[in-house]
DNA sequence: TCTGGGGTCCTAGGACCC
DNA sequence: TCTGGGGTCCTAGGACCC
């Protein structure tokens, strides 16, 4: 059987996967009792439905007219204008992002924040069985609800990929656990796109070759995917069967760090984009002094108004960590665009290849902890 | 319906080196 | 005059995730 691959210190964990509901409308929820129960929607401003933009993140009242999030503003207000409209708040999500991880971080024995309103915890030590660990996840949810008037939803596996499926799978404030015995059964009736990898193109070619539901592409010969799929094809088949071997991550080196800026309105103006480089660049750079790294390559992003999205990067002689050589090498790259009839409507920047030391890297990790 | 912003990983071709 | 094979780096584009 290929269960009987994994080592059985793999096959034994208990993974939990947090994932806080509806995060940013909540938090706005909350701070605000005035919007509660109405539909709430935060991302960028409709303006009577010619905004520019997308929903960032909806309530459940908002998602019973149809609005997602990542749909056009202009799109959800067609749907419900009279929804509670708001600005995204990045600073009062992070701190509360902050604070609820410092409550799940202290059940873990590991712990992975991914992004701002999700993360993995291994409480295979903590908890030695299932059912403890169904206990701690329900005083995890109480906690958090109790100290911060937020609710999350929890998935229980043995591994991260199914716990991540699991914590999706009952919203919000679910709980959905699932045994060694049970990934099979869980697994098999979902449609391919729940897969994390899995999205709108790879379900429609799995479609096209008869393949819809999870427990399908389980059986599916992973030969035939390779030539399909190059090296997702096996990896779609390991991951249809339940199998995830991949560790709670406690620390992550970022790659790259970058910024972009969609413009209110599409430009053929140069003083302008030169502009919006140099700001780009600095904020960028920021990051780059924070994580005190070099960086080797530097890409310009451009966007036409006809959504055409094209990329130019240089890789510098030697190192750089200066906010000055982004902006000069991005402005050499923009050149490559000028000189065409189509406006533009996003410039960004972006810098790759960081170096950082072995020292830095070890303090940055003593720091975080 | 007309599409934000911050990221990661993969592919494929070409240059270059041995 | 025609022609190896492997490895690494760079570049551009695309799919995907939160």
């Amino acid at each position: 059987l290929i269960e009987n691959i994994i080592p059985v210190e793999k096959r034994e964990r208990r993974i939990f996967h947090v994932d806080l509901d509806a995060f940013f409308a909540a938090v706005e929820e909350r701070e605000n009792p005035a919007i509660r129960g109405k539909p709430v929607v935060v991302g960028a401003d409709p303006k009577e439905g010619k905004g520019r933009g997308v929903v960032s993140t909806c309530n459940y009242e908002a998602r019973k007219f149809g609005i997602r999030s990542g749909m056009p503003i202009s799109r959800a207000w067609k749907l419900c204008p009279q929804a509670i409209y708001l600005p995204v708040n990045m600073p009062l999500y992070e701190k509360v992002s902050e604070k609820i991880m410092k409550i799940l971080r202290k059940f873990a024995d590991k712990f992975e924040q991914v992004g701002i309103d999700e993360a993995f915890l291994d409480v295979s030590k903590t908890a030695r069985t299932f059912d403890s660990a169904a206990r701690l996840a329900k005083k995890i949810k109480e906690e958090v609800k109790r100290k911060e008037k937020l609710t999350c939803s929890i998935g229980v596996a043995p591994n991260k990929l199914v716990a991540k499926i699991a914590s999706d799978f009952r919203k919000p404030d679910g709980l959905t656990i699932i045994t060694p015995e049970k990934v099979r059964s869980f697994l098999s009736p979902l449609p391919v796109r729940k897969l994390p990898g899995v999205g709108p193109k790879t379900e429609s070619r799995l479609r096209q070759i008869g393949i819809e539901t999870i427990g399908q592409l389980a059986k599916a010969d992973p030969e035939d995917l390779a030539r399909e799929f190059g090296v997702w094809g096996p990896r779609f088949v390991v991951m249809a069967n339940g199998i995830d071997e991949s560790e709670v991550e406690e620390r992550y080196v970022a790659k790259s760090f970058g910024r972009q800026h969609t413009f209110e309105k599409d430009t053929d103006d140069v003083e302008l984009m030169h502009k919006t480089i140099e700001v780009l660049s600095n904020e960028t750079f920021e990051d780059v002094k924070r994580y005190a790294a070099f960086f080797k390559t530097v890409t310009l992003i451009l966007r036409y108004e006809n959504f055409e999205t094209h990329t130019r990067s240089k890789t510098l002689e030697s190192p750089a960590m200066s906010a000055e050589v982004i902006k000069k090498t991005a402005k050499e790259l923009l050149k490559d665009f000028l000189g065409t009839e189509k406006k533009v409507r996003l410039i960004g920047v972006r810098v790759s290849g960081l170096l950082m030391d072995h020292r830095q890297k070890k303090l940055l990790e003593s720091v975080k902890k």
